[in-house]
DNA sequence: ATTCGCAACGAAAACGTTTTCGTGTTGACA
DNA sequence: TGTCAACACGAAAACGTTTTCGTTGCGAAT
C-alpha cells in the first residue's frame, strides 16, 4: 500500500526544489527541457495527482457545489440531480448532496455543514417544513457570507437568487383545457394543501382554465389531501379519500391531479367504482414519472424536464462562479455588483398517453 | 457581503496570536478564563466556523465518502444513498456521489477525480460496462493507495474489499417456491443476460428452487432480455417480446421476472391476452419499488431493502475508516494490516400483494 | 540570591499546492 | 575585462488550521 506521491518528495526523489517540479509539471518554460522531462516522466511512472484539497485551500475554491433537497427516492429529485451531475461533471465540478428529509433544522444543519468551505455554491429546493414556517434566514445569511444559491421548483421571493421553476400555472392550464377540449364538463381537481406554492400555482391554473372556458368551478370538485402525513405509507387512506370523493360526486368526466400518485389512484379507485378510463373519467396528472408510464392504462401527464431544470440550474450556478471569479480581478462598489437574478422557467409539456382521448 | 471570518483575523482584531485563537476556542486550559471569554464572545458575535478545507488538509482527512453508482432516477440506488447518507450525517460525514451512467470511463474517471484527496472512501455499485469487460484494475489500484472500498448489490469477487450484497440466489428461491406452492406447474423466467451477476444468481435461484420442487425446467418457459440496449425508451420492443413469449408459451401460468418493470410490463401483456392476475397467472417481481406498489393489480416482489444496505454499507466503510485512524498509532507490518473483509448479506423479503393468490 | 515551577501566551511547523520574487550561472557584446 | 540579459532554478509566502515546543514573567521555595 503506497500512498499517494506528493511534490515534495518528487523533488526530494530527483533532487530538485518543489517550485522546480511544480512548475516542471505545468510545462513552465521556465524550467530546461531537461529537468522537464525527467519529472514528467517521474511523475508518470508514480502517478502523480495534485491534492485536490490542497488546491481547494490555495485556490479558496473547491470546486464542487452542493445540492439540498427534500428528498432522494423520488423520481422528479433524482432526475434534477442527473441533470446537475451532467453539467457539473462537464464543467469540471464535483456533486456533494445534503438531504432536509423536508425537515427544517436538518436544512439549517446540512446549509451549515457545506457551507464552511467544502463546496463553491448551492443548487438546493425548499423543504415543506420551512415553507411552512417561512422562516428562511438561512439561505439569506449563507447569501451573504458570498456564497450563491440557485433554488428549482421550490422557491420563495423572500429570497433573493437565482431560480429555475417549472410553469405550474401554464402548465395545469393546460392540462385542464385539454380535459375540457376533449368533451370533459365536471372536472375534479386533485391537490395539496395550498402552502407548497408549486401546489397553489397548479390549481390556480385549474381554476384559470375553467374559467376563460366558461365553466364555474365546483369548489365541491376540488380535493386537499393533507399531506403532511406520510402519503406513501397511507395509500389505502389515499384510496378511501379519493373513493369518498368520487362516490360524493358522481358527475366527474375529467380529473387533473398536481402529482402522479395522485393521479394513479384516482384511476385505481374510478376502475374499481366500475368506471372506464378514458371514456367515462379521463385523467390527466402533473409530475412525468415511471408511475405515469406504466400505469395501466398508462397516464397521460404534464411534464416537468427535472434533468433540465437541473441542467439549468448547474449552468445557472456555475455561470456565476466563474463571473465572480472574474469580477474578484476589478473593483466593484457594492451596488454595481448588485446583480440582477435570474429566473429561468422551464415549459411544461403534456404527454399524451392512454388516460385521455 | 462579509466573507467568513478566519482565526488569524480574530487574532490581529483582539491582539493576540493565532494560536492563542484556537486553543480558547477549543477550551484549552493553556489560556486564561478572561482571554478565552473575549475571544469566544467575539467568535460568536462574528459567527465563526473552522474552514473544512483547512482541517482536512491538517487532518489528512475530508470526512466525506464518495458515492459511486451507475444510474441516479432509479428507485433501488437512490434507496442506497438514502440509507447512505442518512448514516454517513448521522456520523459526521458528508456525501459526494458520482454517476458512472453504467459507463466504464465514466466510472474511472469519476473515481480519479474524487480519489485526488476529496474523499476518504468509496462506496460503490459496479457499471454493466465495467462488468461486461471484466476490467476491474481501477478498483484495486484506489485500494492499494490506501482508500478503502465498499461495494453493494453489484459485487466482484476479483475485487478484495468489504462487500453489501443482497441474497439474489435464495431470494429468487423463496419467490417460485411460493409460485409452487401457490399452485402454478408453468412457472415462467424473464431475466437479464448474464453477465450481471445479480440476475445470474437469480435465474440460479429459479432453477433451484424448480428443482427441489421436482419441477423440470423448461428452457422455452425462460425469456432473457437484452438490456444493453436503452429498454425505458423502447417500452413496446419490450412488450413485444413479452407478448410473443407469452403465445408461444400459453401455458404459463406463473411468472417471476428479475426486476420490476419486466414484471409490470409482464402484467400489463398477459391482461391483454385476456388472462386474468392472478387467477390465471401470478406474477412475482424482484425489486420492490414504486411501480410494484401502486401497479394494479399491485406486485408480489422479493423486497432488497435497499435503504438497510445503504446504512450498512455507511456503517462497514465508516467503521473501517476510524479503524485505520486508531491504527495510524500502531505499528503494523503489512502482513498483520491484511485485515480480512467483510461481506454482509441481506436478507430478501417477500412482499405479498395483489398479483399472487 | 538563586533556582524552580507554573501560568499564559507566541512562534513555527505541518498539511500540499501555486506563484512571486530572488539569485547564481552562463554567454554575448561593447 | 566588465556589463547585461537570458536562462534555470530555489526560497518563501500564502491558503486556514492544529499542535508542539519554546519563552516570558512571577511568586515560592531553597
Amino acid at each position: 500500500m503506497k500512498r499517494k506521491i506528493t511534490l515534495k518528495q518528487i523533488a526530494r526523489e530527483l533532487d530538485v526544489s518543489i517550485s522546480t517540479v511544480s512548475k516542471a509539471l505545468s510545462n513552465s518554460k521556465e524550467i530546461s527541457e531537461d529537468t522537464t522531462k525527467k519529472i514528467q516522466a517521474f511523475a508518470k511512472l508514480y502517478n502523480y495527482k495534485p491534492n485536490n484539497i490542497a488546491l481547494s485551500l490555495k485556490n479558496r475554491k473547491t470546486k464542487t457545489i452542493g445540492i439540498l433537497i427534500p428528498e432522494i427516492v423520488h423520481h422528479f429529485f433524482s432526475t434534477v440531480i442527473r441533470g446537475i451531475e451532467l453539467i457539473a461533471n462537464r464543467r469540471g465540478y464535483n456533486v456533494i448532496v445534503g438531504l432536509s428529509n423536508e425537515s427544517f433544522t436538518k436544512e439549517i444543519i446540512n446549509m451549515e455543514m457545506l457551507a464552511n468551505g467544502s463546496i463553491d455554491g448551492f443548487i438546493l429546493s425548499i423543504s415543506k417544513e420551512t415553507l411552512l414556517k417561512q422562516d428562511y434566514h438561512h439561505f439569506n445569511a449563507t447569501i451573504n457570507q458570498g456564497m450563491p444559491i440557485v433554488m428549482f421548483d421550490r422557491v420563495v421571493s423572500e429570497v433573493d437568487c437565482d431560480k429555475v421553476i417549472v410553469d405550474d400555472f401554464n402548465g395545469a392550464v393546460k392540462a385542464v383545457k385539454k380535459l375540457v377540449d376533449n368533451g370533459c364538463k365536471n372536472i375534479a381537481l386533485i391537490t395539496t394543501m395550498d402552502y407548497v406554492s408549486v401546489g397553489r400555482l397548479r390549481t390556480q391554473g385549474y381554476l384559470e382554465a375553467l374559467g376563460t372556458s366558461g365553466i364555474d368551478a365546483n369548489s365541491n370538485l376540488i380535493l386537499k389531501i393533507d399531506d403532511s402525513l406520510d402519503v406513501e405509507n397511507h395509500l389505502d387512506d389515499l384510496e378511501n379519500e379519493i373513493a369518498q370523493f368520487f362516490k360524493i360526486n358522481e358527475n366527474i368526466d375529467g380529473v387533473f391531479a398536481v402529482n402522479e400518485l395522485y393521479a394513479v389512484t384516482a384511476m385505481k379507485v374510478a376502475r374499481k367504482l366500475g368506471l372506464n378510463i378514458p371514456n367515462d373519467v379521463q385523467v390527466i396528472g402533473f409530475t412525468d414519472g415511471v408511475l405515469s408510464k406504466h400505469a395501466t392504462p398508462s397516464l397521460t401527464t404534464v411534464s416537468q424536464h427535472g434533468q433540465k431544470m437541473g441542467e439549468q440550474a448547474a449552468n445557472l450556478l456555475i455561470d456565476r462562479l466563474e463571473a465572480i471569479d472574474a469580477e474578484s480581478d476589478q473593483y466593484f462598489t457594492n451596488d454595481e455588483r448588485k446583480s440582477d437574478f435570474i429566473k429561468v422557467v422551464i415549459e411544461t409539456e403534456i404527454i399524451e398517453r392512454e388516460s385521455t382521448k
